[in-house]
DNA sequence: GATGAATGAGCCTTCATTCAT
DNA sequence: GATGAATGAAGGCTCATTCAT
């Protein structure tokens, strides 16, 4: 029983790097009987299919993002502090992935899945989604703590901050460094300390 | 000679869609021969490989991308107006498609071939980073004419323009809406109203 | 060891069912799994392989096709109601099969079997040889009770009996009819009535 | 053209004796590129799947059991010398195969496919239906030459031969005699004498 | 310039079988 | 006696590519 959960983790954990890497089409079950060092069979005991790995490969990229904002969270205090640990988190992408592959698994996911595998991309705007109500939970907090103006507009910045980081992330792979993660998360910080809090301007 | 011709753009403008659509190894030949209504060696009279053809699609995409900038700054006039356009040939992305897939085909390539395909992703980042240089001539000239503020950083907000419109596309393809554009789109002009023009702050 | 035994016999009724409606290569051991609620193990700790199961399979195939007969031929007294009983029986196997999946279990076994599996061939036709036995059997009977003309060439219509019978249950199979089982026996009783009976002809 | 013709007629040839030896789930890819000398490829360039290859493989052996009764119907003359030729043309399966493997390749192919494939089932059955009728012919023109009895049963009778002989070659396959066609074809061809004929009983 | 037959490696999946637990 | 993890060959099918016509 432990024997078989280990395998199944160990299948789950190597896809998530090699999908994260490849892509969905990009990743055969050979590279994955590679990675894990299993047998065809080994790993159809597992999954009834390669959709079956996908998605729960998917799955387990998204708890690792979670986990990583958890993580740095855990260490901030004020909400401000909070708010800019969220960017620093997302910047953290760039040069400590949080899956092999490196870039954001969620958008990654969204972007190889669009035309192509409907299930995987419901789960990638799931993930996107998730994201956005999770940095809409620090403003909200932040609000109610009387530390960002009551009239800022949740929904827009929290969207914003998100699109802007990813955005900054893509950036970031193409080019090999990250200029485009420290770019939009200095001018994110700047626009929040200008116009998030409540004794700015 | 003539009719050779018609024949390999209409291999490149379809197999432009195809890998937009389905990225490199979501499409394969057979799905070329379809859109074509060609046969294998019709195919490969033009071309040596899938790679040429793919490196030769993501050219006349990026083409596209570029047709579609002129075609709407053709009508701007003021710095302002142009840099406001630039904003919008971005957004258009989300509801008219520049290539049948949707997104952006430069980013979407980019994220495609991060892992997998060196040529391709050269291609990507170059076209990247000429869109940045297209819109820091945008702002050069708005600096030069006296419009937009001389202290401008000009490398900083043209790669985040278009790393938080790219995330928006993004975004918006996941969500099947373009609210995310409009709100990115939204806070970027005001964002330049406020932040860029002379007579701002 | 009666649950043992229990199961061993679920296994074996459940894959005569299996191989009688889809074939030795039809029928995997996954379907046997299924259809038995049991894991690999749980099988291979009944049967060296596959090969013994589609054995002991046919051998508990052919005991009901036998135990069909006996059922039938208890009520029977006089050789001729004991003959068309023998006939009534076969004509039975097209609208109640004797295992699921129909037809005869014999005779499907041999055509499934001929170019791949001697030895469930060498069953199959011990079977049939076994059938012609029990049909001259009684024959014998009813020629030394005086009943059947004593020049009737046994052999010959015991053979030409099953012949005839499978054939039209065949027939029967696959038009989804029992018009080539009901034609087969109203034509075998006629001519036993008017050939083999003493007061005949 | 021509080079594709012929590929496609060896691989018809060539899987028709596969699967009348070995039945669909019996015979592989494999075992067709095998014997054909071709590879996995060039196999699926003719046909897109294995069911398209079983099917017209049956519509080729249906033909090559026309072609032989056919042949042998050739120089037959009289109603009478014709339907014993029938019969004769049945026999011939027994120690000449119409198609390698042996038996008649419509019952073989209609006990392989009754649970498994509806369209070979329909196939056939459509071959079965064929072959009645053409008995049924032969019994017609008999009987409008005033050969045979006005009031034969022709239908009836037409099933019975069929559905006797056929019976009958399954048997001899499995004894590896053709004791069973001659028994069958000997008390057919007693039966049609002394029921049949004008001037008989 | 275009066809389509052929290749053979590779795709995802299922197969029968083994064996530690 | 039963489980289910693992194997590795084989299943049907698609892939990119070549080349004679």
């Amino acid at each position: 029983m432990s024997r078989g959960t280990d395998t199944k983790e160990r299948i789950i954990t190597k896809s998530a790097e090699l999908f994260n890497s490849y892509g969905y089409h990009g990743c055969s079950l050979s590279d994955i009987m590679t990675a894990t060092n299993l047998q065809k069979g080994g790993i159809y005991n597992h999954f009834k299919n390669k959709d079956e790995i996908a998605e729960e490969a998917f799955d387990y990229s998204y708890n690792r993002v979670i986990k990583r904002f958890r993580k740095l969270l855990g260490e901030a205090k004020s909400p401000l502090e909070k708010l800019y640990t969220v960017i620093d988190a997302f910047a953290s992408f760039a040069d400590d992935p949080v899956v092999k592959g490196g870039g954001c698994p969620i958008f990654n996911t969204a972007m190889d899945s669009t035309n192509t595998h409907p299930e995987l991309k419901r789960k990638a705007r799931l993930g996107i989604e998730s994201l956005i109500t999770y940095v809409e939970i620090k403003l909200n907090e932040g609000i109610a703590e009387g530390v960002f103006r009551p009239d800022v507009d949740v929904k827009l910045f929290a969207s914003l901050l998100i699109m802007t980081l990813e955005g900054a992330i893509v950036m970031s792979c193409v080019q090999n460094n990250n200029y485009g993660v420290q770019t939009a998360s200095k001018f994110l910080k700047n626009h929040i300390k200008s116009e998030l809090l409540v004794n700015s301007a």
